[in-house]
DNA sequence: ATATCCCGTGACAACGATTACCTCGTCTCA
DNA sequence: TGAGACGAGGTAATCGTTGTCACGGGATAT
């Protein structure tokens, strides 16, 4: 029933030879007699031995792994964040564990905790809403993507949110916008709050007042920013554009404003989506790569991995506004149909 | 420097008793004395003792962990079956670790070795074109999702490939087309050959022809489906619908009728997508779920953990058909530009 | 000619936890 | 009262690999 599994012993045994030194073959350790090495080669392809990588990483204190935590696996964004790191560790002959922490904090602790016990060589991480400076007292190294750690430095790879953020309401307001609304997550959540201030930052530029009632910052998924939009086409004084801070809540926002035909109305959305620019009107988006952000936090992280002992090092994105319609559309309806030309 | 980890023999001396009745603690055994197990416990908060999952495992033989083999962890489709199935391990309590093959046949080798040289607990693999039949020797169980492997028995979840796509160029046909395309993946590809072998069977009932010009199945993503899709509309007797065998190459298509403004081409789509209901006009699909496939192969596999020993289970998912206006379009142009009413 | 060094090799311990197997009282029931 | 059961806990072996150290012998240095 159970197979009996290869040893290294085994393959010494019938390569005439100690562990030890078969072990040097499997490891390419040069000191070995070219005639040893054959055998040894021979006794491991004829019993397809394979090593044990648990008891090698043991042996060794580290593991070939690293770690890696975000909120959700089935979000495009970080799929494509984890895809990247995958494919750099690929290259560098290293595991992924990947996990989520599906926006519970104490489970976000467990997670870390959880994967130090496995010895990985490092982590990368996307921070909820934990206190994770314990990891400063760790060795392993650690990287932060999208969002700061709480209370203590680290290598941080993050996008521009509040200057992205600050350029999309601009070129609202450019447009003649005076109410704009804004749609995110919950501001709990460092990239919404830095969104946030950006829109904030270019409202107070244009002086124009942050109207309450045009904020919705509880929007966890699409279905939230659905009815948030609702709400907003029924006020009395609806917004002509909406600003989406993320392309999660971007989706509830275009499928409510193409059901009520309201796509007279400006969007703009930080974050790209899958058919953004086949919609009509196409969404002006804000272009942020998170396989840019994936492959330069892995880079980061090896460099760790590699001795880097410098201090941490912050790296921010910059993004691009991409202009695709929605966004150009200019203001009409609202207060202006009390003396304009109504519809 | 580096940190001294705590050790379970540490928390032993602490508590002063032997680490195997520490271990007792740990692991939860109920043959400890209360007073006994209240000093480890309080040992083990002082110190921080974690154990090691490594030593753990490598003691137990299995690790508490399962791997997951997709295609590529970015695609959607993948990313939600990976994010259920990552789920059901979370309450189990096991850990996943999730790689791609990327397509690359030795890869898939390659990980799969990997994955059962740390000793991982359970697979499920979406298999590419590899011959993985000397798992079956393995006493490692392994769940196959989306697509059979070669030439052996093994526990399977798939959807209904064939009879859905049936279903689908039904629906087209039932309206009227006569000339339908078909776009999918490369007929290496399983899930594409029982989709194109649907399409041929619909197309056979009804007594139509399978027209080679209308059949493109190279298309790896959605920038290739754009290409071929170009191509149907340049020909002489171009379709008039269109059934799309994949999600991501139904991204390529509606971009292509949308850009080119030939909406009055009927489209159906195998996998429902993002914003699909939001286009106009809206994209019907053959809906499936993949979560639900994430979760039917996590349980087939913990049945298999807990001793199930009965032979493989084949489950098959039936798909639903959702009309959302793309499908329900008739047919227009083309040959019956020639006797009909024109444009 | 003797000391030094390197090469190829192997014996052994250690990585940290768990399992198999005991010991030593105390309790229960005949 | 004696025998077995049971509870609490300990000792030593083991999981598979690799780092440490030692060793014999030929080559090189002095």
């Amino acid at each position: 029933m159970t197979k009996k599994v290869v040893r290294l012993s085994d393959v010494a045994l019938a390569a005439a030879t100690s562990a030890k030194t078969a072990s040097r073959v499997i490891n390419g350790d040069p000191r070995v007699a070219p005639e040893t090495r054959r055998r040894v080669e021979e006794a491991v392809t004829r019993l397809g031995y394979r090593v044990d990588l648990l008891a090698r990483s043991l042996r060794r204190g580290v593991d070939d792994t690293i770690g890696v935590i975000v909120e959700s696996i089935a979000d495009p964004f970080f799929a494509a964040v984890i895809s990247e790191i995958e494919l750099a560790a690929l290259r560098r002959g290293l595991n992924v564990i990947v996990t989520s922490n599906r926006r519970l904090p104490n489970r976000e602790v467990a997670i870390v905790d959880s994967l130090q016990q496995r010895r990985v060589a490092g982590l990368i991480i996307t921070p909820h809403t934990s206190d994770l400076s314990y990891l400063a007292a760790t060795d392993t190294p650690v990287v932060f993507v999208d969002r700061h750690p709480r209370n203590f430095p680290a290598d941080v790879v993050t996008f521009d949110d509040r200057g992205g953020a600050r350029m999309a309401v601009r070129h609202l307001l450019r447009y003649g916008h005076q109410r704009v609304a804004f749609v995110s997550d919950d501001l709990e959540v460092e990239t919404s709050r830095n969104r946030h201030a950006g829109y904030v930052d270019a409202l107070m530029e244009a002086d124009l007042p942050v109207a309450p009632e045009l904020v919705a910052t509880d929007c966890a998924d699409a279905a939230v920013a659905r009815a948030r939009t609702c709400e907003f086409l029924d006020l009395d004084e609806p917004p002509t554009a909406i600003f989406s801070a993320r392309s999660e809540t971007s989706l509830g926002v275009v499928k409510v404003l193409h059901d009520r035909k309201r796509t007279d109305i400006a969007t703009v959305s930080f974050g790209d989506f899958a058919l953004a620019d086949v919609l009509s009107p196409a969404i002006t988006v804000l272009e942020q790569s998170p396989e840019l952000l994936g492959r330069l936090a892995a880079e980061r992280l090896f460099a760790r991995l590699d001795g880097d002992h410098n201090d941490p090092v912050n790296t921010v994105i910059p993004l691009r506004l991409v202009p695709r319609g929605s966004g150009e559309i200019v203001p009409s309806g609202g207060a202006e149909t009390v003396g304009g030309a109504g519809v």
